[in-house]
DNA sequence: GATTAATGCAACTGTTTGGTTGCTCTTCTA
DNA sequence: TAGAAGAGCAACCAAACAGTTGCATTAATC
């Protein structure tokens, strides 16, 4: 079982976290994020309040936290609400364990070849 | 304590992922890390057979993941061996762990909110 | 019914980014 | 010591991206 095997069987699994990652990958919508995980939903223009960008540009970026599966729109009435779809979190979490967990395999088994 | 309070208290702490979270949201960036995550540190060489992109295309994704904190480089001799750095990685398991944290406790005021 | 608040849509701009090519430098090795 | 292998550096390119402005649309509210 080489390096490159093993990591090739693992990747498809990662694979899927690219987007949510590169989701998470900006200031902007990481403090998106960060407000929406307060619990309720909040509306675009209460979105927009207290930050120095434009409307039209965090729509983007909610678009974007959207297509990534880590928010969720509620229309009511004249309002677009947006709240966390903390699943696809999980996910990217979980993509994070198996990372380490490999690593930490690999570490331990180098520590016992050098025991030995 | 007003949601905005909250997330902008938390905040900052989740400002320090926004790299490794970008460097992270790139297939190829992902895809070297789940080659080094196998234990061994390899070459660039090494991590450019077998993909169809340049060596010197490697070497940047390499500087990203670097500056993110993410790898780490051994000169030895003619070549420069990468390995994983898996610290930069728990702190941004972390930092997720900190908002479906949040979540789940937003989550568990509403159903008691509703209970009584 | 007119007004205003909340949003949608489209075009445009500057910057970042993923990738390349060409050349040079260093270090093994036959 | 010549050649080959591994890597560094710099310039360049096209596409993606963050953000904007201007205008249209929808829904509350007076």
């Amino acid at each position: 079982m080489s390096p490159r095997t093993n990591a090739g069987g693992k990747f498809p699994l990662l694979r899927k976290a690219v987007p949510v990652f590169a989701a998470l990958g900006d200031e902007t919508r990481l403090r998106l994020i960060a407000l929406l995980c307060a619990g309720s939903a909040l509306s675009i223009a209460q979105l927009t309040a207290g930050t120095d960008i434009t409307r039209q540009a965090v729509t983007k970026h909610l678009q974007v936290l959207s297509d990534a599966g880590l928010v969720r729109d509620i229309r009511q009435g004249r309002e677009r609400l947006w709240e966390l779809q903390a699943s696809r979190l999980d996910e990217a979490r979980r993509s994070l364990d198996v990372i380490t967990e490999q690593w930490d395999q690999a570490l331990l088994r180098l520590k016992t070849t050098l025991e030995s």
